[in-house]
DNA sequence: AATATTTCTGCAATCGATTGCAGAATAAAA
DNA sequence: TTTTATTCTGCAATCGATTGCAGAAATATT
């Protein structure tokens, strides 16, 4: 079944005259004929003619796509950022091979290798949980690929980088926490091989601290990234002799959703009794009852940042890359889960 | 900055040897010696060799890469079904290029013919809102690439589909409601050029004809796709003298909120007074109060059952390809918005 | 009319990997 | 030891588009 596509060669015959041509006119140079040019043009259209992508990217050196690699592809932030980018670039006629690393780091490693071999302009990556080496992305530079990191970088690599600034957030909410006479602050926090749940970590010791608040460890929960894990961490908390008046979900919304219904279901009653801050600003988080107090990060806008970063690099390709970082400032969204004040 | 890659020819003339012994090598062919395989695997090591896909790909005519075209990336349904998809190529090393048309027609055309210039092996595609004409889909089978459309399917098309049974959905949804005892229910639908939504309302008569409930026009809602247009609808038929008891939110859970909310503001109790359905099973149904009844698409399901269907698809490519449907059952799943007998 | 300039066209190499074919080197069989 | 079979290796063409260079054709300048 296979049919063989109209190539330039076959115009050419058709035409009597030679495929560079072709090419010539096809890529609208100067150096054609104005008529042969647009017999050209009509004959290819005839011919429903469509250039083959990948010889003339072999010839060129250059592919026009970028690669994007993250942990999970359905995952609302990912998805956002990712249709930023794709808005952004598809203007530009850049294609976008997208990969999902599943959180492993050898898949994340394929991911790259993949990448590499396609040829792919730009890698745009956000690294997997379990990822602690990076041999793979300094081989990305050592091809010459231009590799931007966002949201979880990896600190020590000098790349292109395009992240929220995490510790200003979660110091802006616990600041809110604080506010609204709230005492004993838990804090749920994610993994710290991840720099962005350290430095959200960061954000929550800072404002304690300036508000001259004590921090006490056993209010602390490491790892409870997901709804359950949230829950459970929730369960622990509550049935302390001395439970926390506030828990700061600073791994996600989905903590905090789990964070509230535990909370609900021993009776606590939010926000008067328990004040609870989420992070993400995930859909959901607007229709709870009560609804969640939360951080908004632009995901969209940051596809978009990432797009435009790499483009204005391209046009600045002669001077010297110098790592940039971009910082987006995420915004504290308060809903009913912590006013208990006005 | 642009770094030279490591060739075969590079390692070929490392080695004394030609390029072709090389290719051989890393192809794993039996048609080169065991030790100087091994050389040659190791020197490729040594020297960070990564092999061009692009210039394999022109050789031998394929690209082991499939594109997909959604109206949204960022859409739950769509999002899962690429991570469906992702999920099972991934293992077969195949790449995704993803595109997004939104929803207009004119990026659709642009979508798909930078696929098939990119000579991709198949076409994944949900079309837009406002896709009428067909010509850009005809074109991708004329160019001998594998089509395969999915959820939102051009019904002439003699392709390969994947979809969901939405008229059985929507006819056991609806009886549902009916043994709940509700007797006015109203639907909101959506574009009906759209397959989907003329199917989802197929099921919605059906299921009144066989419980031989009259269809009362005025309870049709047309174009509710939206939360917004789904709150606009609700206002206007509980408005009515004659109010419906429930209300269909065929087109989307986030319709079906739309719906809730405006029922809550306005008085009603659900699912006492209105009983209220949606569709997709969207996270944010489960947490809603009361929470939501809706149908579950099985999205991640239908990208791999679409990944698989490729892979079979190739295995018998020798015989004519036979349109073949997949039609995948939706599950309906009733929570407290329509659970108002025992 | 002779020369200089501009515009156009074709030739042939190139991008990097793959593969059919032919022949060399080695091993096995007679 | 000769013949046959097997295993390896290299040559050269190929995939389709692009582009530097050279020369042809057309136009402008003196």
């Amino acid at each position: 079944m296979k049919k063989k596509r109209t190539t330039i060669y076959d115009i050419a015959e058709k035409l009597n005259i030679t495929a560079s041509s072709v090419s010539r006119a096809l890529n609208n140079s100067n150096y054609v004929n104005e008529n042969t040019k647009k017999l050209i043009l009509k004959t290819a259209a005839e011919l429903n003619y469509k250039r083959n992508t990948i010889a003339s990217n072999l010839r060129s050196g250059q592919s026009k796509t970028i690669g994007i690699v993250v942990p999970r592809i359905n995952q609302n932030f990912f998805a956002n950022v990712i249709a930023g980018i794709e808005d952004a670039t598809y203007e530009k006629n850049y294609n976008l091979i997208i990969c999902q690393s599943n959180e492993q780091e050898e898949k994340e490693v394929k991911c790259v290798n993949t990448l590499i071999n396609q040829q792919v302009d730009c890698i745009v990556i956000s690294v997997s949980a379990d990822s602690h080496d990076h041999t793979h992305l300094k081989n990305v530079i050592e091809h010459g690929i231009q590799l931007i990191q966002f949201d979880r970088v990896v600190d020590e690599l000098e790349t292109l980088k395009v992240i929220n600034d995490n510790e200003q957030a979660s110091l802006e909410a616990v600041s809110h926490l604080i506010e609204q006479g709230y005492k004993r602050i838990a804090l749920l926090e994610g993994p710290q091989n991840l720099d962005i749940f350290k430095q959200r970590k960061a954000g929550y010791l800072k404002a304690l601290k300036k508000h001259k608040i004590a921090v006490v460890h056993d209010l602390i929960i490491e790892n409870a990234w997901t709804k359950e894990l949230g829950a459970e961490g929730t369960r622990k908390l509550l049935s302390m002799p001395n439970p926390p008046d506030a828990i700061f979900a600073s791994t996600s919304d989905f903590s905090a959703l789990g964070v509230l219904e535990v909370a609900t279901a021993m009776g606590f009653k939010v926000p008067s009794e328990l004040g609870i801050c989420g992070y993400s600003n995930e859909a959901f988080t607007e229709i709870t009852s009560p609804s969640i107090t939360t951080i908004d990060q632009f995901s969209i806008y940051m596809g978009k940042t990432i797009a435009n970063l790499y483009f204005q690099e391209m046009e600045n390709k002669e001077t010297e890359v110098i790592p940039k970082i971009i910082s987006i400032k995420p915004k504290l969204i308060i809903r009913s889960s912590t006013s208990r004040k006005g």
